[in-house]
DNA sequence: TTGTAGGCGTTATCAC
DNA sequence: GTGATAACGCCTACAA
């Protein structure tokens, strides 16, 4: 078993140097001569000599890994986020573990637990849809360990959160269905623990009461924003005695669904009979006809912002913070499944 | 800085043993007392203890680390991979370094240098599109770390590799295609160098041969593959003299952007005037209109097999194999892209 | 500018 | 069954 098995101290035996030496010139101490140092990197190099990180970890104590978990990694929007956390992470010589909760509770406490136990200088989170209790993470912050959550935050816990305006964006969505003539809009919406769906329902629901159209509950169908979920909740929906006229989602999966399924199910047609609008802007919605007009919620952005902020608050450079939130653009991408008329589009 | 700082010689001096004893017992060693063992597990749980696995591993030369390099995270097939890449590994104890390769050489090496810095027991990798050259893998073998490639493959490395037949599968698209009546078929292809485009030209080539169709080197479009690749593919191909009534694409995505540009842009439509094949079964494939016929190449059991058998290597328990490789099933899936006559489908 | 010595948290190999 | 000791590969006071 030979395993990068050049050491420091092959390379002290080589040059009749001490090992101590040889970690000083490998690190580019000041303290050591040039020419050593070249002697020692050719040396290095020559031996076919690579660092063993792990010893030096331990050494000093860090692991310079930070951890992420995600609900699904194959999720669009989940894996752009990892994309640019890997980007930022890398850049500042820092390696990313990556766990995926599968949008469950045991799952999320499993991955925590590794994490902790690879000494994981920081966390990067969007939780899990079944997540109630957030003790799995309040582990962190006891240790002092930093935490930054992206997109699904916990405000229970003393973190940083990385999101959209939620309330907002929602709220700005409806209004563009309202604009477009539209009475009764329905909503699909997500897990009432996740803050993200209470906020997009509150700013839809606000939205609603602004232009004095009435909230009625029936039109609003929570689940998990699954495919199935979008199938059904469609269902449900057109299968009301007053359907709606128009349809929110607050993901493009259960949207794009609801908008196969009315296709290839129904006599209705999109926008003209309900007009569709999602939410994340997943590949696929600029690809299914009519387009679907969604909110473009850039998870590598996202994730960029999440992985520096992250960094900065293990460095120390920042206090790590409590409760503050950060608050990325988000933009409504208006398509053709939301603008009744076939006019020109507002981009 | 305190760091899960509670170490086996805190749960010794606790209960005046030696930490030797602790070490045993928490990894449930036959060699102490079963009366003992519980007593410092109660005790080890009541401190709070959390094993430092990078302090094990030194230890015990070890990482119970798996590393993967992939050209993009954000890509369907290669998220979903590594999704049952993760799935494996974690059921099996080892953690996971996923590098993204951004198919450019130069990355790929430095990824490759970041794996071995951290002692990756094993490497997951799909080559870049770049890569022309593998020194940066050949490390590997040299040291004895299994290598296990999936989809995109490297011949020239002694290392076991998990495709699919992209030969025959490429081969049995174009009958397809064929006997759909068309007699003119285009081809996307990817760069020359990796295995999987050169197969599915050859397999592409094979079929119209046999079938009794000139290959005419003029609808054959090499590139990258992009978005953008598709586009101008396809503004090439239908602005020849005698144009294509098919189009085979290596991938689903430049598939995609062709058939866009095609609906958007053109006044032929598809399959009526071009039909379209694609590769890769993207989840776009089956929400464009009308469905792309395309080959499911299950990325996620692709990555399940290739870290199944990479940590089999690891273990031991199979020989590191010189050169072989593993096929998995892809699938045909055709949808109305190709079928000329709007009839049922032949699943 | 270089060398010495000790330790990071574990585990393995001896003893007892 | 349990304890003492050394070592994994590296880094860092401190000394020279």
């Amino acid at each position: 078993m030979k395993k990068g098995r050049v050491t420091i101290h092959d390379i002290a035996k080589h040059l009749k140097l001490d090992s101590s030496t040889i970690s000083r010139a490998l690190n580019d101490s000041p303290r050591v001569k040039e020419k050593t140092k070249e002697r020692i990197k050719q040396v290095a190099k020559e031996l076919g000599y690579k660092p063993n990180v792990m010893a030096a970890n331990l050494r000093t104590q860090t692991s310079k890994t930070i951890g992420v978990i995600v609900p699904w990694i194959s999720r669009y929007f989940f894996s752009s986020a990892i994309s640019g956390i890997e980007e930022v992470a890398y850049s500042k010589g820092y390696n990313v573990i990556i766990c995926q909760s599968h949008d469950e509770y045991d799952r999320e406490v499993a991955n925590a637990y590794t994490l902790f136990a690879n000494r994981v200088e920081g966390i990067l989170t969007s939780v899990a849809m079944d997540t109630v209790k957030y003790e799995h993470f309040e582990q962190f912050i006891e240790e002092g360990i930093p935490m930054v959550f992206f997109d699904r935050h916990a405000p229970e816990v003393k973190a940083c959160s990385v999101v959209i305006d939620d309330f907002n964006t929602a709220y700005k969505v409806t209004a563009h269905l309202i604009k477009q003539g539209n009475d009764r809009i329905a909503h699909f919406s997500g897990p009432g623990n996740l803050n993200i769906y209470k906020d997009r329902f509150n700013g839809y629901k606000k939205a609603l009461e602004d232009y004095g159209k009435v909230f009625d509950p029936a039109l609003v169908f929570e689940s998990r924003l699954l495919i199935e979920d979008g199938i059904e909740g469609i269902k449900h929906l057109l299968s009301l005695p007053n359907r709606p006229d128009a349809l929110f989602s607050s993901n493009d999966l259960a949207a794009i669904a609801a908008m196969k399924y009315i296709s290839q199910h129904t006599e209705f047609s999109v926008p003209e009979d309900i007009s569709v609008a999602g939410f994340s802007n997943s590949p696929s919605a600029s690809i299914i006809e009519p387009g679907l007009t969604t909110v473009d919620q850039s998870g590598e952005e996202m994730g960029k912002i999440a992985a520096k902020r992250l960094i900065d608050e293990i460095k120390g450079e920042i206090d790590k913070c409590t409760n503050e939130i950060i608050t990325v653009n988000s933009k409504i991408i208006v398509r053709e499944s939301s603008v009744k008329k076939v006019a020109k589009l507002v981009k």
